[in-house]
DNA sequence: TTTTTTTATCACCATTTGGTGATATATACT
DNA sequence: AGTATATATCACCAAATGGTGATAAAAAAA
């Protein structure tokens, strides 16, 4: 007969693992992935590393387990609500406005993006894969489709703005310099860049 | 009177002074910013440690003069002999598209671009100070003349583009990953991005 | 040559870090 | 109630890391 997995208020192993994957969000968030180690974690969660040991295997294996449990592109996808009859204009603008706005507020993302500069984790990988994969569907069903033998051009226009938003938006959370004489931290910097944004759009799309 | 530097082949401070920060550089190519640890670089220098800290008072001191030392942006700066008749077109394009080069194939820059973008050194504050006065030569004399009251969408759009050159490098570098369909790896790939950095600039100028 | 000073090494320490075997105890089972 | 076991703690270790005082040795000055 199965013994009954213990749960009590004390010794409670789910609610243990628990508090180890939330010490790392908390971490990650606040001091950045450098400062991920084992007796820090450990003291975080207010448990004994050893258990790190023994529930997870080990820190790789615990923070590879915490970005598989974060759906940080989850919220990115589609906005259904919008019609597609312009060819995706519409959804790629508020797609790219979106982000940059999504992106500045998120650290924890600014960080799992950074993350991904840095170290080949496969964890990591798997979430560019995920990015990719969720992006894919908009491009094959909805620009590929509208723009024929310049579909590719789109992609790669949408490629640098994306990963244009991504930077910026790092940069402005670290950063006091200007950018290209822009200040991305200030209503007016972010201003600017959102109309850039637009106006690009608007050009790829004239130009068919 | 003033004692002669000590200048022997076994004893040279100077040398000695070299050595460590050729060191940091090595380091930092192969093995990146983090590896950056007192005993490494001794090591690697050939020295003892203890003379990091009477030559440069401790690592980061050393750090900083190494990032000083390299003057990262200065190969950036214009090309003096195109013509700006067209507004600055022609070269805000070879601009961006040797940059786009230059970065990818200046693993150490990619380096000290993530590293702006994680920590808040004065070095790098003073990097990106550098940057951002050698730019504003050509938004001032050449772009801001010739957008008029659209200048600042000029410098919002370069901004994109810019940082997302930086972004599509580096992650071409850490990562085997697509990004929006695209591999930035390869020659295709990097072509495409090439096609869509001219055609936005093309588009700007087209709009004035 | 002898002395002085600069340059470099060495031995050593404290702290941090990752990791584990032995042990205690809360919970579940009988 | 008593017993078995999953859960958690503790003490401890080895290696890495940052840092320094005492000392050796090379080069310059006498």
């Amino acid at each position: 007969m199965e013994r009954k997995i213990v749960e009590g208020v004390v010794r409670n192993k789910e609610k243990s693992k628990e508090k180890f994957l939330n010490a790392v969000g908390k971490i990650l968030r606040t001091k950045g992935f450098s400062a991920l180690k084992v007796n820090d974690i450990a003291a975080v969660a207010g448990l004994d590393k050893k258990l790190i040991y023994n529930y997870f295997g080990g820190t790789d294996q615990l923070i590879d387990e915490y970005i598989k449990s974060q759906d940080f592109w989850s919220n990115v996808k589609n906005e259904p609500d919008l019609d597609i009859n312009d060819g995706g204009q519409g959804l790629s603008k508020a797609m790219l406005l979106w982000q940059f706005d999504y992106v500045f507020k998120n650290k924890e993302l600014q960080k799992i993006i950074l993350w991904g500069l840095l170290e080949n984790r496969s964890s990591l990988k798997k979430l560019a894969d995920d990015r990719e994969e969720s992006g894919d569907a908009l491009f094959k069903n909805i620009s590929d489709p509208h723009f024929g033998e310049h579909s590719w051009r789109y992609r790669a226009i949408m490629a640098l703005l994306i990963s244009g938003i991504y930077y910026l938006d790092i940069y402005a959370s670290t950063n006091d310099n200007t950018f290209c004489g822009l200040n991305v931290k200030t209503e007016e910097g972010r201003k600017e860049i959102e109309e850039a944004l637009s106006f690009m759009i608007d050009k790829v799309y004239e130009s068919k």
